[in-house]
DNA sequence: AGCACGCCGACT
DNA sequence: GTCGGCGTGCTC
């Protein structure tokens, strides 16, 4: 093809391509010969030399070359014959990259499937068809009776897809084809995959908050709206989600629905399945690159219809989209901690405001940034208060342990009633949030303690007492003998983990099992399942962790027992109060579900603690709302905005060092910004490296941004910053 | 982030 | 005499 004339004195147009590298910049390439840069190719991925290098990037703007660059690179090959990236996803993704203040080309590359990001076309998902050839026509008739002639018989009707044919009962169907096929008679075909319509299993009937709630999603239809789905445990938040679904897909829309990490059960996945009647797709980490990046491809050719998936999910494309769930969307698995560190559930809201869509934000304790948005009447607020069916919510009693002797951190009243409740045949969950044997190991001669010699951590206790590891490195070694400093053999496992509490009880309670779920022994996905199934409705006993907030149903437990919260109701991290309410209210909502009512023990050294108060007299929203009060009299989120620029490096000076010079330009171009710091981080030496930072805060949104956008070029170029990894990160979730 | 170039220690 | 330590600087 001959080039295309060129404007006399208008320079040719190049490529300017984010490339995946932490540079704030674009690189301006030549396309190949015969090629010539046009705006249509923007969000097409390019391969580039880069110097020694071949990178994969997307062409992000085509303009005429920076005037001061230098002498331009001619790109091997444009990867996509149509754009990868267009329209409301490229521009939301501009956002977040704006948001973030990351190099465009590194939030492009986070939103990709490995396999795009390397360079791979997009993943095939066609579907195949056999259908007969001309000769299989003419000849069919004369085939003799059998499994050939019968597939011949049923194709001559027209084109058959492979699902169909594998639906329709002929397990064999498939050599039938290759023995037509043979003969020139019939032949197999690749065709777009179309979606399927929709045959939904009618569920439960609504009640009225639960109506009222699919109402009013639907009644935003074609435009953006925010709905807060705050419901308690059990008011069936899933049958809303069914319902708004099922109204989306019979729309012809697609439907995004966000779980945290631990959310997607095979159970889920079921349930959604057998409702809604079209294919759901799962996009999680337990997937492999392959997977992914055909259900990517799916989306972005409008054939897949639903996805729950995790955080990441939210980077699909949805050229149809109808509607957008996050479940929990107070889970703080939705928030990015390294990389690009971005939020989810909040650029989930992006999307659905670029695409046009009700997004809906489900949770038994919503967030308190949710609270105040559905306060201040950005998000409708849905309430659902009645728990599906008979359930009763359950009793929650404080037990005060001070001067209580303590086994494994149990007192004897906690033990007593769980013996009481085994003896009612029922089950009791026992609540720990710390794994392993035990968190310290003390010598009581001299008072040494076994730390971790890469982190300023301790090490924990773990394979019954035997082993120390490392929870922040990973680091592993053998418990020595005698202690280390004063070679005496007081060594003593201090505290109390999901592992001794286990040992405790399964000596104690010997008639009946006693089983663990931590991250220790249920590491794979479907093992949680798995060990809870096998446990069945027995009596007897669980520890665990966090793992076992939420999930799966325990039809039969009767009781709950939560021990070692008194680290959260002291915690120096604003957001403490916040996750330990969510926790025991999480925890509690897994007693009684069933037709008994359930029994919550929370055992503490703070029985007049005010959260405790608070929420046992006024349950959550009671909490939250003073919470609310107590944030903005501190002047934290939401009332604040906040980032954090964190430094690591293997001298800790050098961290100071570039953590100042970064508030000196920082605080020039804002002098109303707060800036806090440095500081050395909560663990201030990780894995061998120190840690330090700064934070930024400000009341007003703009005014933070506006400074780090001002800032960051000069930040980037600090001499101090090439001695350092640093990062930002915007919307914090973990300041200490 | 990579990767090359560059200038100082213990080895074939 | 070389292999290789990681400091410094650049990448269209």
């Amino acid at each position: 093809m001959p080039p295309a004339p060129v404007q006399p004195n208008s320079p040719t147009p190049v490529w300017k391509v984010a490339l995946p590298l932490p540079l704030p910049r674009l690189f301006d390439y030549q396309p190949p010969s015969g090629v010539m840069a046009a705006a249509s190719d923007v969000g097409a991925r390019v391969r580039v030399p880069f110097g020694t290098r071949e990178l994969v990037g997307v062409i992000a703007a085509c303009a005429e070359p920076d005037s001061d660059s230098p002498e331009l690179k001619t790109a091997f090959a444009l990867l996509d014959p149509e754009p990868l990236f267009h329209g409301e996803l490229l521009e939301s993704l501009r956002w977040l990259a704006r948001y973030t203040h990351a190099p465009l080309g590194e939030v492009l590359a986070t939103a990709l499937p490995a396999p795009l990001r390397r360079g791979e076309p997009l993943a095939d998902t066609h579907a195949w068809v056999w259908q007969l050839t001309e000769a299989g026509h003419t000849a069919r008739e004369r085939l003799r009776d059998g499994r050939p002639r019968r597939l011949a018989d049923r194709l001559a009707g027209g084109p058959c897809d492979e699902d169909l044919l594998d639906e329709a009962g002929d397990d064999d169907w498939r050599s039938a084809a290759r023995a037509l096929a043979k003969r020139g008679l019939a032949e197999r075909l690749a065709v777009p995959a179309v979606p399927r319509a929709p045959i939904p299993q009618p569920g439960p009937a609504l009640n009225a908050e639960q109506q009222a709630a699919v109402d009013a999603v639907t009644a935003a239809g074609d435009g953006f709206a925010a709905l807060l789905l705050d419901g308690v445990t059990g008011s069936g938040k899933t049958e809303v989600y069914l319902h708004a679904i099922a109204d989306c897909l019979a729309r012809g829309r697609q439907a995004l629905v966000l779980v945290p990490e631990i959310g997607l059960t095979p159970q889920t996945l079921a349930r959604f399945r057998a409702r809604l009647g079209v294919p759901v797709h799962a996009l999680h980490s337990g997937l492999s690159d392959g997977e992914r990046a055909r259900t990517w491809a799916a989306f972005a050719r409008g054939e897949a219809r639903v996805v729950v998936g995790t955080r990441s999910a939210v980077f699909l494309p949805l050229p149809e989209a109808g509607l957008i769930i996050i479940d929990e969307e107070h889970d703080g698995s939705f928030k990015q901690l390294d990389g690009i560190r971005y939020h989810a559930r909040d650029f989930a809201l992006v999307r659905g405001k670029a695409l046009g869509v009700p997004v809906l934000l489900g949770s038994a304790t919503p967030s308190l940034e949710s609270l105040r948005n559905a306060q201040a009447g950005r998000y409708a607020h849905l309430r659902l208060r009645a728990r599906a069916g008979a359930a009763q919510p359950p009793r929650v009693r404080v037990l005060d342990v001070r001067k209580r002797p303590l086994e494994a951190g149990l007192s004897p009243e906690l033990l007593d009633a769980i013996e009481q409740a085994l003896q009612a045949d029922g089950q009791v969950l026992v609540f720990k949030n710390r794994r392993g044997y035990a968190p310290v190991l003390l010598c009581h001669d001299c008072g040494w303690s076994a730390q971790c010699q890469r982190c300023d951590a301790p090490m924990t206790v773990h394979a019954g007492g035997r082993r120390l590891q490392c929870h922040h490195c990973g680091a592993r070694r053998m418990v020595p003998n005698a202690c280390p400093d004063c070679g005496g053999l007081a060594l003593q496992a201090q505290g109390a983990g999901t592992e001794r509490i286990e040992e405790t009880l399964a000596a104690r309670f010997t008639d009946v099992p006693v089983l663990r779920i931590d991250r220790g022994t249920t590491q794979r996905r479907d093992a949680l399942e798995q060990h809870l199934a096998r446990f069945g409705t027995q009596r007897g006993i669980l520890v665990g962790t966090q793992m076992l907030a939420k999930g799966h149903d325990l039809p039969n437990l009767t009781m709950v027992a939560v021990v070692g919260i008194d680290e959260g109701l002291f915690s120096a991290d604003f957001r403490a109060p916040e996750k330990l309410a969510q926790l025991l209210i999480q925890v509690a909502g897994r007693a009684g579900r069933a037709e008994r009512a359930g029994e919550v023990l929370l055992q503490t050294h703070h029985p007049s603690h005010p959260l405790l108060g608070t929420l046992l007299a006024g349950g959550y929203g009671a909490f939250a709302e003073s919470e609310l009060v107590q944030r903005e009299e501190a002047g934290f989120p939401p009332f604040a905005h906040m980032a954090m620029l964190r430094a690591e490096a293997k001298q800790a000076d050098a961290c100071d060092a570039m953590l100042r010079a970064a508030r000196e330009l920082l605080r020039e171009a804002s002098p109303s910004l707060e800036l806090h710091g440095p500081l050395p981080a909560p663990m201030p030496r990780r894995a061998g490296f120190q840690r330090a930072q700064l934070l930024l805060s400000s009341p007003d949104r703009r005014a933070l941004h506006g400074a780090l956008d001002a800032a960051l070029p000069a930040i980037y170029a600090l001499p101090e910053a090439r001695k350092v990894r640093w990062s930002l990160d915007v919307d914090p979730v973990d300041l200490y």
